[in-house]
DNA sequence: ATCATTTAATTTGATCTTTGAAAAAAATAG
DNA sequence: CTATTTTTTTCAAAGATCAAATTAAATGAT
């Protein structure tokens, strides 16, 4: 097995050619030697030297050229070069309040299989969550005709805030107590590497990894679901404050004193776009019967109900003046609102948009596109599975250098 | 000269252990080689080579051992290198609407002297500004009893909206045109590099390299003058979103439809805590003669005024709004709140500092440290001086190498 | 067919850096 | 005066990168 010691000096060195040259293979989906060379600044030289250590490791393939000779009309061909999706098979898992649901990559971001475990309640002990974890993992391999040997690092996806760090978490509505070691206890149920991460920062990786950003180094992501989440990306990296719960956009406040949060303080945009502010203002206002489908409420507004529509009306006011208030501290070249049906249409309509884009801070240059990504069910557990895929990458290179000796 | 080449590969790293180890130098004020290694991660051997390249540079210096002997009793007792001042003459200059005001520093960092000059008025062109910042050298300069051309970089610092990176002005109310290339202008007018930035972000580099935030490398800097500013460091490097024009901490809106600011929107947090905002309000009121005075306004409520106090009190709970949002979204380990006098008794106090607190999200962690900063009205300048310090710095280092070639 | 041409990939030799280990330097304790 | 301790420097070994030269694999032209 590989050893996480320093072996050589220069070593470090070669780590991050590695680590660039593979990026950049990812990154292109296929290229030629000569086109990573150019890209990332390399020599030729080195070029071949990384990806032949690469190759031998079986983390990439060439591919056996086709018909096309984009370009060029002579000259020797071109080669290209790809991740060999056979070198790992990665887990992602999304634990939601009704199900775990789990989606199978391999090494390319092919979805090898998926699979959706119900739960017993939405609340549950972190045992059980180990338990469930392990189960829904086996329940996927089954499935996809794969054994769970096979899978070499899994992502993990929770709401509430975690630690991605150190695979901790400080709190979560699945787990009904605080302060957990998950990760840990993870590890020692199966001896494979762990990622945990929220929901939020999870698309970020998923956009960046196979969705919107691609090739972006700074971006913003916006999704909602139960709650309202934000991952920032920087410098390619994902932002994660000093506490590691930092991109709490859901609880910066839109209005002063303003609608009680269910975090106990006042104002947060949440208390104003989340399902239960939109119910409970519904309900507030005197109809019949109490409300409590959502849908149905919708439905009511988009007919032409007054009073829903105001319900709906305000929350998009709100939710645009939250986002322009990250755009104007960020500045990002890129916002990506990642949702589902229903959010898009009362909160990622046109009219919110240009809500957004005439409260941002005006200069002489091209506001930061805002894009739409409509994704579907599999979301989050496709985030969790890219930022394993990230994780495994990264060991895996780090590795190389230590298993050749 | 210099050239600014690349000249061979690994040149490449040994800049980075340079870089590297002088910064631990700066940082450290006085350090011993071993120190350095044990900091930076680099071997002794390692750190021999370099400091001597720095040393025979005359970067660095060594100082001669006093009666110290801190630790350890017995062996060869250390030397301690720190900078060496002589090596720069560094400037900074600050334009406000009334003064130039010039600090001069050593390499050190160390005061050589200050000069203020006169503006004609408050807006300019860019030729007069160029003609200006010339003369205010000069000034500066005869005042300390040094040449002009002992400056090796001078930083300037702007209101308004800076592209630091292109030392390009988007906007400055100092200026009577939009989209001046004034970086290129003062290079022509005098051969030294110039260092650009916004009020706030010089504040940054200035809590950064001599103030509040030596050893921190996440931090958020607020600064209020005319208006209300931000700077963001991040992984120690200065965070300036796609355009070069984040941080517009002042135009967060803290109000649905709010009141309406200079920049044309509606309920951007300046339009409650600027000068003009409060000022404003006490005009609507029936006060009998126009109020134009701050400090008037303001005596008036500390002397007990309800509707003066009402006016500050109204602005205080608005920037507490606004500063926990950002507190929220970036969850910092530090948040620097700088400035002059009054400012501290109305936006700084511990009520205000209180709300804020009360409105971040809450975690079994400790809250971000808010560090208060009264600086002297040199603040701005400093800023300057420490910009510009900064990039002579990498300059000097990254050439070097090809100098020694 | 064969050869010149073109482009991609690989090999090779030189240059540089970093580092561990050994040596030297500079002090104190006994 | 010697042993010990700690810091700094020296030295040789181990790699990494790259430019230049070479090889490989195609197409066009004659």
């Amino acid at each position: 097995m590989a050893s996480i010691q320093r072996t050589s000096p220069a070593n470090d060195q070669r780590e991050n050619g590695r680590q660039h040259v593979f990026d950049a293979i990812r990154q292109a989906g296929r290229i030629a030697r000569i086109d990573i060379a150019r890209e990332t600044q390399v020599s030729p030289a080195t070029v071949t030297a990384i990806t032949s250590e690469l190759l031998s490791a079986g983390l990439i393939e060439e591919i056996t050229p086709e018909g096309d000779r984009t370009g060029a009309k002579r000259g020797r061909p071109r080669v290209a070069l790809k991740v060999r999706g056979a070198a790992h098979l990665i887990a992602g898992i999304k634990i939601s309040d009704r199900s775990a649901t789990v989606i199978l990559v391999d090494f390319e971001g092919q979805t090898v299989g998926e699979y959706d475990h119900e739960l017993p309640g939405p609340v549950m002990s972190a045992e059980e969550i180990v338990d469930l974890v392990m189960r829904a993992l086996a329940g996927a391999c089954a499935a996809a005709g794969r054994h769970v040997r096979e899978i070499s690092g899994v992502g993990l996806g929770l709401a509430g805030l975690i630690d991605a760090t150190r695979n901790f978490v400080h709190w979560s509505p699945s787990l009904d107590q605080r302060n957990v070691e998950l990760g840990r206890m993870l590890s020692d149920a199966m001896p494979v590497p762990f990622y945990m991460d929220n929901d939020a920062n999870l698309v970020a990786k998923a956009e960046q990894l196979f969705g919107e950003a691609r090739n972006v180094s700074d971006f913003i992501v916006i999704t909602i679901e139960q709650g309202v989440g934000m991952g920032i990306v920087i410098d390619g990296k994902i932002y994660r404050g000093e506490r590691g719960c930092g991109a709490e956009f859901g609880h910066t406040k839109v209005q002063l004193d303003g609608a009680l949060c269910r975090c106990g303080q006042r104002g947060c945009l949440e208390a104003y776009v989340g399902d239960y502010a939109l119910l409970r203002e519904a309900n507030i206002r005197g109809s019949a019967q109490p409300e409590d489908d959502l849908s149905a409420l919708y439905a009511r507004a988009k007919a032409g109900d007054a009073m829903a529509r105001s319900i709906f009306d305000r929350a998009g006011r709100m939710f645009a003046m939250g986002l322009a208030n990250v755009i104007n501290i960020f500045d990002p070249s890129l916002v990506i609102l990642s949702g589902e049906q229903m959010t898009f249409d009362f909160l990622y309509g046109s009219d919110v948009l240009d809500r957004v884009k005439s409260s941002v801070v005006q200069v002489d240059a091209p506001l930061p596109e805002i894009r739409v990504h409509k994704w579907g069910d599999l979301m989050w557990a496709k985030g969790a599975a890219a930022c394993a895929m990230e994780g495994v990458s990264e060991l895996t290179i780090r590795n190389l250098g230590a298993d050749a000796a």
